[in-house]
DNA sequence: TAAATATATGAACAAGTATTCATATATTAT
DNA sequence: ATAATATATGAATACTTGTTCATATATTTA
């Protein structure tokens, strides 16, 4: 399993992504269903400067994508990618 | 998919044990199998005492165990779980 | 056009983290 | 016992990161 030092730092950058609580319970909630940002601030219960913040980070790393409709932007899960890796995570926090 | 706070917390601190490139590297030599400490300085040309640090993390996730034999100390990864999680975040960065 | 709303972004500060260096502990060899 | 080897650890420093605050952009309403 050699990895080129590009692709760790890839890797390690993807697992950056999740590597924060407000950003894991932002995947969370998208896992329901699309949400926008002020929907998500206030299930957050953070400012809405905050999570949009956070949201850039997911979105580069292609973690979500965003829909604008008029003034509100919709976010959701870019793939299911994001569902395994969560689940998968969670996996290991509750049990193993 | 409601998440306790505490959860969120120690899944983020999970892939916060992956979101190091020299932790990521760590892990992919180990799953071609065990290695002392020293085998891994040379392998990631870091400090002994670099990667030991890096390693205690990694075990306090339980991602790693720690094995004596003599005045070694070999690694292995602590479950699949762990080679699953590296394997689909690779997957992520190189496809997906 | 002006005001209001939703989101995004830059700067700044606080908090967290990775590495280095020095030192400590444990084990083996002389 | 002393020296040498393998790993671990605390302190210090440099770097990164999350949030807040102020401001900017885009869209809708009056």
């Amino acid at each position: 399993m050699k990895l080129t030092e590009l692709k760790a730092m890839q890797l390690a950058e993807l697992f950056s992504a999740l590597s924060d609580a407000s950003r894991v319970r932002i995947i969370s909630l998208l896992i329901e269903g699309e949400m926008s940002v002020s929907a998500l601030a206030d299930g957050l219960k953070m400012t809405e400067s905050a999570v949009s913040h956070q949201l850039r980070g997911l979105r580069q790393m292609r973690l979500v994508r965003a829909r604008k409709e008029g003034r509100q932007v919709f976010y959701t899960l870019d793939d299911d990618h994001v569902v395994k890796l969560y689940s998968m995570g969670l996996d290991h926090v509750e049990h193993g």
